[in-house]
DNA sequence: ACAAAAGTGTTACACGTACACCCATGG
DNA sequence: CCATGGGTGTACGTGTAACACTTTTGT
């Protein structure tokens, strides 16, 4: 077939910024590069796109190749593209980000690509213009989760509400009233309480709850403004 | 230099959904694609990456080529990769939505590119996956609009209430009170009022504002909440 | 004088916030 | 028995929504 004549190509790379929680911080899955330039640098997990995947498969792809995970919740971030982000060669990059439950990732996969997990705060200096897309992915999350109950994602299947309140803080860096917290929360109806308590985390047991998949993903949309007054966040 | 070596390289075109308000009704500027496959048919504007300029700047290129306007809002919205949504080669294209103000376009640009403006309701059908992408758009700014003040960047910088408050029911498809309009917008702290008034739109005549600047680019971020139940909206 | 759109104020209700005490359990 | 974290109810204030009439002016 005939090809648009006189274009330049360009590589196009994936870069997926995954977040987990692990009960008190945010962390974030970084490997060690395997390849130069910037070889065993951290960086975000990423590849190139291949000829006959769209962008969302090839960041799936790459989440699994890590992770081993599927249906994992992702997003479409922001595409970077300053002709020199990527000394060796114009690249093009799509970034995707995606929340994961910390205890689910296969521990192996992520040891083959010298992984780790490091809590947010405390990042390592990354390649290119990976810090830029952490900081990006980092906002985008505070913006959505102010208005829409996505950090679900990051727990396991069963949950109790005082994790969640501490997702919530640990996000916006802030304190929550429990009282007021739980109460909204409960409100949308999303929750379905559990006969079983949380025991590991306090004495006296908390509930553990599920989500309503099915109302999940019909209200997935509502506003819930958890957040008490949500000025100053960025988009 | 090295290059990375056995990877695909492809073409990343930029796509432009450019929108319009005549003042009852939403526009959007579509041009007769000149050359193959499709010519003729309906299109948005874009245009491919060039090898030293970013993303940003080839759409702020193509919107000047078509519109001869600088300084536009512009916001990138999504990459689309379906491997097969240009028949003709693999493309991604990175689309942007723009806002600008139905006065000031060069019409006779315009007219080189056989561009026309489309009431947003009476769209033609476009070509590959270009419906998709102003369905996205149209999502985002209903979304975007809803609690940050970018409607303003349809109007000209003189403009009425009245004018905004049929932006945003035109948006949302919807009226509003327009007590509580004036109300909530003014209490905002946006506007200046001018000393003219308007007399084209009614016997009375309606104030003109402007905005206040400096208040637009610090407070671009505030949550406004201008429509009332803004449930059911896509993100 | 009448039609058409602009402009303005009050009230009721809902929601958000602040706040304090009891409960269950493991050590 | 006591320390720790879980769970619940109320009162108040702010902000939002509903609502109707007067003003201006062109025809």
């Amino acid at each position: 077939m005939i090809k648009y004549s006189g274009q330049t190509r360009v590589l196009v790379a994936v870069d997926c910024i995954i977040f987990g929680f692990d009960g008190e911080n945010y962390k974030l899955l970084l490997i060690q590069r395997g390849f130069a330039p910037e070889k065993k640098k951290w960086s975000l997990m990423g590849g190139f796109i291949q000829p006959d995947e769209s962008l969302e498969q090839a960041a799936s792809r790459i989440l699994l190749e890590l992770t081993g995970l599927k249906n994992v919740y992702m997003e479409q971030l922001h595409t970077f593209s300053d002709p020199k982000r990527d000394p060796v060669e114009r690249t093009i990059a799509v970034t995707y980000f995606a929340l994961i439950d910390i205890q689910k990732y296969e521990k192996q996969l992520s040891k083959d690509y010298h992984a780790e997990w490091f809590l947010l705060k405390e990042m390592p200096h990354l390649i290119f213009d990976h810090e830029q897309m952490v900081e990006m992915a980092r906002n985008r999350l505070r913006y959505k989760a102010a208005m829409h109950p996505i950090l679900f994602e990051l727990l396991p299947d069963r949950f109790t509400i005082p994790q969640l309140q501490a997702l919530y803080e640990g996000l916006y860096d802030t304190t929550l009233d429990k009282r007021n917290f739980s109460r909204k929360l409960l409100s949308t109806g999303l929750l379905v309480k559990q006969q079983e308590k949380d025991k590991e985390n306090s004495k006296k047991g908390a509930f553990y709850y599920k989500l309503d998949k099915e109302k999940y993903t019909d209200d997935f949309q509502a506003f819930l403004n958890f957040i008490p007054k949500p000025d100053k966040l960025l988009s």
